[in-house]
DNA sequence: ACCTGAACACCGTTCAAGT
DNA sequence: ACCTGAACACCGTTCAAGT
């Protein structure tokens, strides 16, 4: 065939196949070979599209970023100081729920930012907003960083899933707090949810407690 | 050669190596055959010892979590019910120092227990000590879960590494708040730390609060 | 410019053969 | 029981050749 008139491949059509290969089989399961079959192509084709693997890879995290809702840090949502902890905790729901939809990238994507565009932004966007609702520039980077922790390690894995289903893994004599661990699996949904939802809010406690006592501090 | 009147290889020496190459040169770098080369045998011997790299691994993750102290956990701390903040804060550090001290098989691991004898004995402790000082047995699921996700997402990566040391990288023109940027990855310990303990603090508060909340409920 | 097949240095795993 | 080399079906990537 050699080269077609109308080009195969594109850069997203690539993503786009790579990205269902990840939800599907696990971050293992895509290589360049497989990936290439998925497209009625050649391994090498890939090769005029992305210069390696790893490249092909930034630009499916970078689009899995890219559904991050970033609407509540813009402008006329910050009218006053006080919005910070609302902002705050739409936009965590937003990031887990566009993270824990395609949970075998997320070690790639927690490795930070890189160069890529749309976590730029995302980062961008959290730490202007804390910093324009009074936070010092430090304070703002820590909560940044610890949102990140917080949403990267609930959307890598289910913590309920973690748990087998067979109650014979939980020996009384070895595990004695364990006996209904293997129901666990079946509540699935609800743990995960109940226990991103019980960190949040308490984190969002915690910090406003923080912004009380700094805001005590200024007044003196 | 063929069967040398001591083995060449144990399960210890082949875990420790492992460990090591992951270390050393991530995930991806342990191959079965790298793996056996640096251990002086060829590929294929290491399949008297394990079944299948994934079983391997599994060791290397038990291996890993082994580390984590639960001696807060024991008898003699429970004296109070209101210490469980205390032992909370005490695991979370341990926790994710000994994580921290191997990030590139943190994806590994945060996947949950499964089967491994350390990671279940860990579980136990935590819930088992939760539910001693009064917490709900569902509220205690959701708080060994809200931190795992915390401890984990904190040592899958540092926050601060994941920003280019480059200047060039924070254009100012799209992202106007990111102007120092460059200069987190110089203070990747201090700033990774500190984010960790704002966040455990803030929720060890936010859940003191409910926890208070539980027994103003109980008293009436 | 964009695709192909052939080739290189790798993988995990199986298996028969050795002691 | 524990190691070996040979073999199988895979990898990521390069490159010359085609249109």
């Amino acid at each position: 065939m050699a080269r077609p008139r109308t080009p195969l491949l594109n850069r997203e059509r690539i993503v786009t196949a790579a990205l269902r290969l990840i939800d599907e089989e696990g971050l293992a399961a895509l290589s360049t070979r497989r990936l290439a079959t998925e497209l009625s192509v050649s391994g090498p084709s890939l090769y005029n599209h992305f210069a390696t693997k790893d490249e092909l890879l930034d630009a499916v995290v970078d689009s899995v970023i890219g559904e991050v809702d970033l609407s509540m840090f813009g402008e006329a949502a910050r009218q006053s100081d006080g919005d910070w902890p609302e902002a705050l905790r739409d936009w965590a729901r937003s990031y887990r729920a566009a993270l824990a939809a395609h949970p075998n990238i997320v070690p790639v994507l927690a490795q930070g930012p890189g160069r890529r565009p749309n976590a730029l932004r995302l980062a961008d966007a959290v730490f202007g907003h804390l910093v324009g609702a009074g936070w010092p520039r430090g304070q703002a980077t820590r909560i940044g960083a610890l949102m990140r922790y917080f949403v990267t390690g609930s959307a890598l894995a289910s913590f309920a899933a973690g748990f087998p289903a067979d109650a014979e893994v939980y020996d009384a004599a070895d595990y004695p707090h364990l006996g209904e661990a293997h129901r666990l699996a079946g509540h699935r949904g609800a743990v995960d949810e109940g226990a991103f939802e019980t960190g949040l809010e308490a984190l969002l406690d915690g910090l406003a407690l923080r912004y009380e006592r700094l805001a005590a501090r200024r007044s003196t």
